[in-house]
DNA sequence: AATTAATGCAACTGTGGGGTTGCAGTAATC
DNA sequence: GATTACTGCAACCCCACAGTTGCATTAATT
């Protein structure tokens, strides 16, 4: 599951500011507006950031009146670790097996 | 342990030119040029991006003879699924929280 | 309908990073 | 010791991207 490639995922949580951004919305879902009073950026430069965010799946838009809410999705967090978790785990196995080799066992 | 902050991890893992990299040190350790050999971008070019996976630990260099040969550390891979894990979990559970209250229970 | 307050779009700037070429340094091999 | 083959460093190009300002749009509120 998650066709979604990791890569573009890693690339939008190897910055900082999105991650104030992850942060902020820790306290509930918040706007871009809204975001925008809490962190030192502007609020464009947050829809940016959002879009990103959302164009790999960690965030979700949420209409409310007439401000656009969002959210965290921590279920493509978790699914992303898994998948790092698998990869991780092929090349310890990898290195271990070398290891043994080496050791002549 | 690894109090290494895992944003730059994340930006290292974030090009796919360095799991390309990864990906061909995965059939056992090699040097800057034998990659080079294997992959479409130049020495330098790989040199550099063995640096930046060096810097975050995901990588680790062996001399060997005149040659500096990379090996990939399976466990900061794994670590940093672990840390990305629990960030998610969090959030999952918060959602899970906010839920329940939005029901009404 | 007029006002208010949010989003959306566009153009522009600046810097960091991926990539290159070229050459100097250094360590094995003969 | 000369040669060979690898690494290291520096300068440079180019583009993607974080960030800005400015304005058009759209949707509630009164």
């Amino acid at each position: 599951m998650s066709q979604t490639p990791l890569v573009p995922v890693f690339a939008a949580l190897g910055d900082e500011t999105r991650w104030s951004i992850l942060a902020a919305l820790g306290g509930g879902d918040a706007s871009a507006s809204t975001l925008a009073g809490r962190l030192p950026v502007t609020r464009q430069a947050i829809a940016k950031h959002l879009a990103v965010l959302q164009d790999v799946g960690l965030v979700e838009p949420v209409r409310v009146g007439r401000e656009v809410r969002y959210r965290v999705l921590g279920a493509r967090l978790t699914a992303t670790a898994r998948d790092l978790d698998r990869v991780g785990a092929e090349w310890e196995q990898r290195l271990a097996e070398i290891k043994r080799i080496a050791e002549g066992l």
